[in-house]
DNA sequence: GCGATCAGAT
DNA sequence: CACATCTGATCGC
């Protein structure tokens, strides 16, 4: 964890007398308190989710909190940040049981798989039981989706009206980050890129006064704080998102994304700039090696080669979600020189990222192309017999590529050729690495070349385990700063 | 009937 | 394994 060494902070090692709140001097929730146990368990847990020490947040000058005084305070005078709560916009009066338990059973997966919630009125089945639920409040925002100093959350969409923020963030368009935004939002602007504000405008039905785009690498001033959105390397439209405070703090989210080295040129990514780093740790773990994109997509590109050659009734077919992994089936179109044949909807989805290169190769024909994407959950055999099936007059065989990030580790990590397809009949799928998180080495690097003050890891922190281990990996890549 | 949400599956 | 849905059931309007 940033420069800290060890420590009482750390959640392994709690202090040995605790006050009697359950908040520590510092106005930090004691993990695993006795006296905790009943009112602040729910935000002990959420906090110590994050896996992150805050001390030197606490040390130096600290922005206004954005809960009590709306967030209005813009002038960067330094506060004096008593309570993390507070400066968090964390409510820390006790709650009703079913709400902590709400808080604890479903906040463990971070930022992409956040907690689901109940709501005002709602009833809850469990075991058979209808249960009332009509004054339950929708689930708290977790901390780690708000930036302190700021009216701002990223990707906050399914808690309601979140206190003290004004603007609200989507990073990029997967279902894990915008999940809660329906007709029914009316909650504050959006703030994302032009490309996600097209999705969103034709795939949510959200009111589109709400929805504000911004260029990525512009600089816009929002509620008083400087914001600018960087390519992130990860789907179409996904952003990492910097914020520069009045009081020149500087903070970066990642939202989702996968390191490159080409990073390391954005100005304003420059080594030792950045105070508060957001990360999104999904493969931040050694076990996860996998090569370079451009790599994988040469191995796609040459084993659909070979394939065609040998049967050239040969029917491509790329596994895709909603939106991602569009360089795969794009480089293999171009290579071969074939378009690229998908249902309705996702035709839809790909013209509207307004690429003319991808948009050129998209027909609407499936007898016509020998290139498919489909649904990822669709890659399995028997589905794919039956498809071959429907296409029967025109092709012989299907290969299947399913592109992952977490098949390879370790053995296969760095060496495409071992990959074995799975082969039955006439139906051969392979999976391929072809990640939009970074691997752990290209998280080593990015972190170790920022060298922010701190980091926040939003994914994979429901588990203390796996929350030490980041925080070992934060210590070892920044020690000596 | 339709949209939203949830648990569970993949 | 963990990603990012997808499915099927339920609930509310």
């Amino acid at each position: 964890m940033g420069t800290d060494i060890a420590g009482d902070g750390e959640p392994s090692s709690p202090p040995p007398l605790p006050v009697p709140d359950g908040l520590d001097d510092n106005g930090f929730p004691l993990p695993s308190s006795p006296t905790a146990a009943t009112a602040a368990t729910s935000f002990a847990d959420d906090f110590y989710r994050s896996g992150t020490d805050w001390s030197s947040l606490l040390a130096a000058p600290s922005p206004p909190p954005s809960s009590e005084e709306s967030g209005k305070n813009k002038s960067g005078d330094s506060l004096v940040q008593r309570s993390l709560f507070q400066a968090w916009g964390i409510d820390r009066r006790p709650r009703r049981e079913e709400e902590v338990a709400g808080v604890a059973g479903g906040a463990g997966a971070g930022a992409s798989s956040a907690p689901s919630g109940s709501w005002p009125g709602r009833k809850r089945r469990r075991g058979g039981e209808v249960e009332a639920a009509a004054d339950r409040k929708p689930l708290a925002c977790p901390f780690y989706k708000k930036i302190p100093g700021t009216p701002f959350t990223v990707d906050a969409f399914r808690y309601g009206a979140v206190e003290g923020c004004n603007a609200y963030f989507l990073s990029h368009f997967h279902h894990d980050h915008y999940g809660g935004l329906t007709k029914k939002w009316c909650h504050g602007p959006i703030y994302c890129t032009a490309l996600t504000a097209r999705l969103v405008k034709m795939c949510l039905s959200v009111n589109p006064e709400y929805i504000c785009p911004l260029e990525l690498d512009k600089e816009y001033v929002i509620e008083g704080v400087s914001v600018t959105l960087l390519e992130a390397n990860h789907c179409p439209g996904a952003a990492l998102i910097h914020f520069r405070l009045g009081d020149g703090k500087k903070y970066l989210h990642t939202g989702d994304f996968r390191a490159s080295k080409s990073m390391q040129l954005y100005p304003l990514l420059q080594r030792g700039q950045i105070n508060l780093l957001y990360l999104d740790t999904t493969y931040c773990n050694p076990k996860y090696k996998f090569p370079p994109k451009e790599d994988v997509i040469d191995f796609a590109v040459r084993t659909a080669k070979r394939y065609l050659q040998k049967e050239p009734k040969t029917l491509i077919v790329v596994g895709a979600y909603s939106i991602g992994k569009e360089n795969v089936y794009l480089a293999i179109s171009k290579a071969l020189q074939v378009p690229i044949y998908t249902d309705a909807s996702r035709r839809r989805i790909l013209h509207a990222f307004g690429w003319s290169d991808l948009s050129k190769m998209i027909c609407s024909d499936s007898q016509s192309s020998s290139l498919h994407v489909l649904p990822l959950s669709s890659l399995r055999h028997e589905n794919l017999q039956k498809y071959l099936e429907t296409l029967k007059q025109r092709f012989l065989a299907v290969l299947a590529f399913r592109p992952t990030g977490w098949t390879f580790s370790e053995e296969t990590g760095n060496q495409l050729d071992l990959i074995k397809p799975s082969s039955r009949g006439k139906i051969t799928i392979y999976g391929v690495p072809y990640s939009e998180h970074s691997s752990f080495s290209e998280l080593r690097e990015f972190v170790m070349f920022l060298r922010p003050q701190k980091v926040i890891p939003t994914v994979n922190v429901g588990n203390a385990a796996s929350r030490d281990k980041m925080q070992a990996h934060f210590r070892e890549w920044l020690k000596g700063l």
